[in-house]
RNA sequence: GGGGGUAUAGCUCAGUUGGUUUAGAGCGCCUGCCUUACAAGCAGGAGGUCCUUGGUUCAAAUCCAUGUACCCCCA
């Protein structure tokens, strides 16, 4: 072992002079590259792509850094690790993005048509895709760059298409007329899945329909008054007597002047409104479902755009959705057609990416059939093939595709994968091949692009170069994402792996934590409640970003964050660095070698081992079961506690000794220690550890921690003698700290201490008077109080402090006052249970007799502490 | 309407198969310290009806039920 020479080690850790250059070391020296190899064992993540042209917000960061601590512990524990990153070309998302640029230049996207403009996205994409990915290295993430990949690749273009193809050979991909979710911003249909509902105050129009060759009307209630002007009914509950007799006859439609069926359908909630609904099949998915029931006429009323289409009076054509609902508002009014109007809070879907209201709306669409290709996809959840963290999410994944339906795959945009469909231009004949047709001039191709979801739903088995890659690293060990796309991915990636892989793409998945801000709101950008992360990077380093994210993350629950609190990680940087830095100063000027490492042992060295020990062994279970905020716990712990208010604290004693290969064999330990700790904090501060680690021996060329060996467990360091050990000493010192704390004696100060005791060794004493700063230890079974002194008891033992003159009798008597009430309490809880008869017997002997010995403790002290009062008095 | 989650210190959260003292941490607060690694630090301290009410048990923060409050998802 051999320390770096240093002159000077920084006072404060700078993590922007460390990180960048160790994260260009770890590319030029490929550390993160994998290659197929048949000695060692694949664990294998693929990252969610993020949008390319995205920006890289919050959730980004706690998501990768969970997947580069599993990869990284992974990859230290001798596994051939690989982490596949890459990107979404986020169809609807780039696709309204790239309209919106081009408009601002008064450039129509129809008007250029499609070629033109997918020169513009891709021109977009290149300009913009490369934002997220050097963010992430930023972060230190540690995927293999050189196998980034896109959805749009030639290679994965390829591989969707060809999917889409043998799907809809076996008949799994259907054309349909439907009712879809219309987004009239983007002129696409959108999935179930891309609408939010949001809540918003309207109103409930009262409005009057007349009943043909009757004075009579009925009065329908409804929150969408422009769609009478498609309604072809009115429907009433079959069991409402309000209305039995109308059944059958018709209604003059208002303004339209159209004739059209009263009819009962159970679907009618007597309660709501009147207890008659207007039914416009075209454009709402309950009457159109009536519709059909009763093969009511469909008449759509709207274009793509949501403006008014010919199937309206001449004087509501061309008018945008709310301009009609005025106008027909309007209209009735002078009609006197509007009974009243109501103001109501309802939901309203719209559209999560547009963000307008979505329009339902009958269309020619592409349609991929669930049935069968989830029933797979459930059963591996259930059986625990695939497991959720943490596993409540079962639940909602069962419960979704237990009542799943046909999914929506065709988005009438430009930017995506194109449908391999090609019409014939007489016959309007299908052609549905991996090959555009041979005689490609009688046909024309299907125009409509496939849902993002349809492309990446094969992320995890379509990233690798080869057949034998796919065979080595699929399935794939963990996918860790966000629980709000469930259904959207996780749900449709395990689809495509059962039906084309025949085996799961993942075997765990880790659902994140929501990131909210510090009042638990959402975080987004309209609020401007988000940090930017590359910002706390530069302010706190990504290192402290990293660990804090994950100390504040507990699984399955939402994480309040606002970026002050990632002082927490900056100041434990500052602590693992300030640590490292007395060592390895006082290492620069002394002989360290690796022979040295057993020699002069005592019981604080073998007590940190012990504890390490447990450390480490804590450390990995939680990992292995997925705590990963659990282990951030845990090292912190170590290094905070353990390592540096005690071990170091105590290292002191033989740091400033005389003989100095007592101070070389401890530092050896220390440093080869501090290695071992460095490892187990790299998955989550890769750049600190790295640094540090380089500096604590001499390293070759192109080493790194990365993939150094994890330290293995050793059960035969456990040591609970020495562990014993250290806790009679820490008692006693934290006993002299109370007393100086309370009596307010300043450190400075120099103190003698009696200790009632026949335990104490020699070399204990010597720590306790370096640590507690105690000039004169007197250790004698047989000692009187002295005069004027605090006390204390220390596992049973007195301790007295003599400080006359110093020394506050009434805080002395307050204090043990105090420490006696407290007793008496602990005794009286003790004493119940032990007179409980039912518990002496019931109870396992092993508790009963705890109690008794605490009971006897507690007593034992509570007596030496009235004497001390008495004393007092 | 259906499903899921959460209630523990001023704040944010830990708390293992029920028994580790009268329940822990970080931050905040109070007191004392520039103790030759660290003031981004050290030492000490205050602060809690473990949401309500029942039940199971020798024993409940922990298991069960009820109620209340908040959050999320689906319709």
């Amino acid at each position: 072992m051999k320390v770096k020479n240093l002159d000077d080690i920084p006072k404060a850790y700078n993590p922007k002079e460390v990180e960048d250059k160790w994260y260009k070391y770890w590319e030029d020296n490929k550390i993160f590259h994998s290659e197929i190899d048949d000695t060692k064992e694949p664990y294998t993540i693929v990252i969610p792509p993020p949008n390319v042209t995205g920006m890289l917000h919050l959730g980004h960061i706690l998501n990768n850094t969970l997947q580069d601590v599993y990869i990284r512990y992974k990859r230290m524990k001798g596994f051939n690790a690989l982490w596949v990153p890459g990107t979404d070309h986020a169809s609807i998302a780039t696709e309204s993005k790239v309209v919106k640029m081009l408009q601002e230049q008064g450039i129509d996207k129809h008007k250029i048509g499609r070629e033109e403009f997918l020169k513009h996205c891709w021109s977009w994409t290149d300009k913009y895709g490369g934002i997220i990915i050097s963010q992430l290295r930023k972060l230190g993430v540690s995927c293999d760059w050189e196998r980034e990949r896109f959805t749009m690749d030639d290679r994965y273009y390829k591989s969707v298409t060809d999917t889409f193809v043998d799907l809809y050979k076996e008949g799994l991909i259907y054309r349909g007329y439907r009712m879809v979710n219309w987004d009239p911003a983007s002129k696409s249909a959108i999935s179930d899945e891309e609408v939010v509902f949001r809540e918003v105050q309207g109103h409930l129009w009262y409005m009057k329909y007349p009943i043909k060759d009757s004075d009579e009307f009925l009065i329908v209630a409804t929150t969408r008054p422009e769609t009478m002007l498609g309604d072809t009914g009115v429907a009433v509950n079959p069991n409402d007597e309000r209305y039995k007799h109308l059944i059958g006859k018709k209604v003059i439609l208002p303004i339209v002047e159209r004739e059209i069926p009263i009819f009962a359908d159970d679907y009618v909630d007597l309660e709501f409104g009147t207890g008659c609904v207007k039914v416009t099949p075209a454009h709402d998915v309950n009457d159109y479902a009536m519709g059909q029931r009763h093969k009511l006429e469909m008449i759509n009323i709207f274009n793509d755009d949501a403006t008014t289409n010919n199937n309206v009076p001449k004087e509501f054509v061309g008018l945008e959705r709310y301009v009609v609902r005025k106008k027909v508002v309007e209209t009735l009014q002078k009609l006197c057609a509007i009974e009243k109007i109501e103001d109501y809070r309802n939901k309203v879907g719209y559209s999560e990416r547009g963000g307008v209201p979505i329009e339902p709306y009958l269309s020619e669409q592409w349609f991929m059939k669930m049935d069968d290709l989830a029933k797979p996809a459930l059963d591996v959840v259930c059986e625990g093939k695939v497991n959720f963290h943490p596993n409540h999410w079962i639940k909602t994944y069962e419960h979704w595709m237990g009542n799943i339906r046909d999914w929506c795959i065709s988005r009438q945009l430009w930017w995506g994968h194109r449908i391999p469909v090609w019409y014939h231009n007489e016959t309007n004949e299908i052609y549905c091949e991996k090959e555009p047709p041979n005689d490609i001039e009688n046909y024309h191709q299907e125009e409509d692009v496939l849902d993002t979801w349809a492309s990446s739903w094969l992320w995890a088995q379509d990233v690798f170069d080869s057949e034998a890659e796919q065979k080595y690293y699929y399935p794939t060990n963990l996918l860790v994402t966000g629980p709000d796309i469930i259904f959207f991915w996780v749900a449709r990636m395990i689809m495509a792996g059962m039906k084309f892989m025949g085996d799961v793409p993942f075997r765990d998945v880790y659902f994140t934590s929501i990131i909210r801000d510090e009042k638990g709101r959402k975080m987004s950008k309209s609020l401007g409640n988000s940090p930017d992360p590359i910002d706390v990077i530069n302010n706190y380093g990504a290192d402290a970003l990293r660990f804090t994210i994950n100390y504040l993350a507990p699984l399955g629950q939402d994480v309040l964050f606002n970026a002050e609190q990632t002082e927490l990680g900056r100041n434990f940087s500052n602590k693992i660095w300030n640590a490292a830095r007395f060592l390895l100063m006082n290492a620069q000027e002394i002989e360290l070698s690796d022979e040295l490492i057993d020699k002069h042992i005592d019981f604080t060295d073998k007590w940190i081992q012990s504890r390490f020990q447990n450390t480490l062994q804590k450390f990995e279970t939680a990992l292995d079961n997925f705590d990963v905020n659990g282990a951030t716990k845990i090292i912190y712990h170590f290094v905070w506690n353990d390592f540096c208010d005690w071990y170091i604290e105590l290292s002191k004693n033989r740091m400033y000794s005389d003989d100095k290969e007592v101070k070389a064999a401890m530092l050896t330990r220390s440093l080869s220690l501090f290695a071992d700790m460095m490892k187990l904090i790299h998955p989550f501060m890769p750049f600190i550890s790295e640094e540090i680690w380089q500096l604590l021996d001499e390293r070759k060329d192109g080493e790194s921690i990365s993939t150094a060996e994890f330290p293995k467990q050793n059960l035969k360091l456990i040591n609970e003698d020495a562990e014993k050990e250290i806790e009679f000493v820490q008692a006693v010192v934290t006993a002299i700290r109370n007393i100086r704390g309370e009596m307010n004696i300043p450190p400075s100060k120099a103190i003698s201490v009696y200790l009632k005791s026949d335990t104490l060794t020699k070399v204990q004493q010597k720590y306790i008077k370096s640590i507690a700063r105690v000039e004169e230890l007197i250790v004698d079974v047989n000692l009187q109080k002295p005069k004027a002194s605090a006390s204390a008891i220390v596992k049973g033992f007195d301790l007295f402090i003599p400080l006359e003159g110093l020394i506050d009798l009434d805080v002395e008597r307050e204090r043990t006052e105090k420490e006696i009430k407290r007793l008496e309490g602990m005794l009286i809880g003790v004493n119940k249970k032990l007179s409980n008869e039912r518990f002496v017997n019931n109870a396992p002997k092993e508790v009963v007799e705890k109690e008794k010995a605490k009971q006897t403790d507690w007593q034992n002290s509570l007596s030496k502490l009235r004497i001390v009062l008495e004393d007092l008095k």
